[in-house]
DNA sequence: GACTAATATAAGTCGAAACTTATATTAATT
DNA sequence: AATTAATATAAGTTTCGACTTATATTAGTC
């Protein structure tokens, strides 16, 4: 599954959110969802399989519980090929790099 | 259609590349496409409709032809998107920065 | 205005991914 | 070791988008 389809999905773009803010337990993120779309845990278990497949997420341990945490190397082509695309095309680049500069300046740094 | 569903179709991705370096008339398109993917010009007319609803193409005519050329405000949600997980996830900004202003430097300014 | 070229749309088929329900695993708890 | 909690997987169904073929439009040419 191309890293594009992964994004596709509202529930994975979601799942994603969660876990950039912090490490999320499958079990929140299954609240939330469950909330948000009336997914079963089920369907959320079979989205994050598909992000951990995809070296979107990563997972850890802590007894019963799984904890997931965005994984940056999923997204190397997703951002390769806008990157590429850009690089031809040009406009758009200057406000993308100010966002990031701007961002950066928010974290302080 | 989501944005990232627009994306996610290969041949809608290749289509963009494509724009990307000069403008393309639909016929040139369909024959990059039917030799790489095999698929017929409705295909191909149906995937271009799909990029100019999603606002990631604008047509020109020109005669009977219709030039194809990228449409940054398509990218929009999806540089939104990736922008507001970076503020919070922080790394790999760095990066990104250096690349646009790599392009910078390669095009010249 | 008939003919060709270039592109778009209509209608219908097909496959893949996203669900559901049911069950299996994995780990802590009594 | 039985029970409960947390999560994952299996199997089957359904939905939706991506095709195909056929036809319609739109524009230039004789």
């Amino acid at each position: 599954m191309h890293a594009f389809d992964v994004l596709a999905d509202p529930v994975r773009r979601r799942a994603l959110e969660l876990m950039s803010q912090r490490e999320q337990a499958s079990g929140e993120i299954v609240k939330v969802v469950e909330a948000e779309f009336g997914l079963s845990q089920s369907a959320v278990s079979q989205h994050l399989r598909v992000l951990r497949d995809s070296g979107f997420a990563s997972v850890r341990k802590d007894g019963a519980k799984r904890c997931y945490s965005v994984n940056p190397s999923g997204f190397e082509d997703v951002e390769a090929w806008l990157n590429q695309l850009r690089l031809y095309w040009g406009s758009r680049l200057e406000g993308l790099a100010t966002e990031v500069e701007r961002g950066k300046r928010r974290r302080g740094k």
